[in-house]
DNA sequence: TCCTCCCGCCACACG
DNA sequence: CGTGTGGCGGGAGGA
């Protein structure tokens, strides 16, 4: 009964006299923030798409955006039509556990095409799914949602686990969404209208991943185009939940290397040389330019969350694939989380945040050990 | 001007 | 055929 608040109105007023427009209040960040705003209370459990969109006062397209992105963090999870199921910031870590594995089995989908002529617009299809293999239960499957596709998860929802794979599983921290686009999909050859629709899907994305604070906004400190970096789940109130996420213990280890200068230690090479023209636009090798990533560091207690930790096998001289790939030294991939520094500065929404994460922290924490899944 | 990216048309999937 | 989903890209707001 108590209708949160219709930020952002002025959408169905008939005689607007004031507030000409402004597209800031219209951004999809915004409306992702209320939006969490709305649904993070512990008691929810379902949402309905029509009660969201009513409620924040958009049009349901909008809700599918949000939804789908979110969906692909973990947050959320299509329950039925109409329906989607609030998971909550607690199934944030194991989701994306499991897309840095998946990324790090396949890297980068598109099997091997974009090596020439393969000029097909979507090929990206193989990896597929999201939480297939290794997702809780489900053991009898014949669960509706699993749905054999394929075809269908054409953006979005992939274009968004591949984006955070690209953090999760290289050590470039910093990925304008002109290369993103590139990388994500076939070569980097053809500046087709392909990459346009693409980049324009990944600002979506990027905003939404912004407003939930698991990237942030940057600027190539030298090319001083703009680019993302992430921040994941860092400066969350405690990574203890890490360690029972983790198996393995390497993982701090490998931690203090990347700020050190592992730079040439092993670069990750990817059979493609689509990381090539990255490498060329922006240092991707392990992050040895740390001009000021370290100085700010602030913050009584710079968490430096681990969750993600190789723990895979270590694969030196190839994957467990089946293609007969070259192999792929993933040493440093580990790289991807790093010390983080989040100042006070930041707004009302954060505090939700923090209180939100120390909520299912707590809520993990004395659940018990929660076992890894593997 | 170039970068962002909102809006909503319309194709496709279901039932 | 109706309804729910959600690609896709035109083109306008913003710096």
């Amino acid at each position: 009964m108590n209708s949160v608040s219709k930020l952002a109105g002025a959408v169905t007023d008939s005689g607007s006299k004031d507030i000409p427009y402004c597209r800031k209040q219209k951004s999809l960040g915004l409306l992702c923030s209320n939006f969490l705003s709305l649904y993070d209370h512990d008691g929810i459990e379902s949402i309905g798409l029509d009660d969201a969109a009513s409620k924040l006062g958009v049009e349901r397209r909008r809700i599918y955006d949000i939804v789908n992105v979110l969906e692909s963090v973990g947050i959320l999870s299509r329950k039925a039509k109409n329906r989607y199921t609030w998971k909550g910031f607690g199934a944030i870590p194991k989701a994306l556990e499991n897309l840095k594995r998946e990324g790090l089995r396949d890297i980068v989908p598109a099997a091997d095409a974009s090596c020439s002529e393969k000029i097909s617009d979507d090929e990206e299809d193989e990896m597929c799914s999201d939480m297939n293999s290794l997702s809780q239960n489900d053991r009898s499957d014949s669960s509706s949602l699993l749905k054999r596709d394929g075809r269908k998860e054409k953006s979005l929802g992939l274009l968004t686990q591949n984006f955070v794979k690209l953090f999760l599983c290289t050590d470039m921290d910093m990925i304008s969404l002109d290369d993103a686009a590139k990388l994500l999909l076939g070569d980097g050859k053809h500046t087709s209208m392909t990459t346009r629709t693409k980049v324009r899907r990944l600002y979506d994305i990027a905003n939404v991943l912004s407003s939930m604070k698991f990237i942030e906004k940057t600027h190539h400190p030298e090319t001083r185009k703009p680019a993302f970096r992430w921040l994941g789940l860092t400066g969350k109130p405690d990574s203890s939940i890490a360690d029972s996420l983790i198996p393995s213990d390497s993982k701090k280890r490998i931690f203090g290397t990347d700020l050190t200068n592992a730079t040439t230690t092993k670069r990750l090479r990817m059979d493609e040389d689509r990381f090539k023209i990255l490498k060329a636009h922006n240092q991707v090798q392990v992050k040895h330019e740390n001009e000021n990533e370290d100085e700010t560091i602030t913050a009584g207690k710079s968490y430096q969350f681990g969750p993600f930790a190789p723990a895979n096998p270590p694969k030196v001289g190839d994957s467990h694939d089946g293609e007969g790939k070259e192999a792929v030294d993933w040493e440093s991939l580990a790289s991807s989380y790093r010390p983080q520094y989040h100042n006070q500065a930041l707004k009302d929404l954060f505090s939700h945040f923090v209180e939100a994460w120390q909520s299912w922290y707590s809520e993990v924490a004395g659940k018990g050990p929660m076992q890894l899944m593997s």
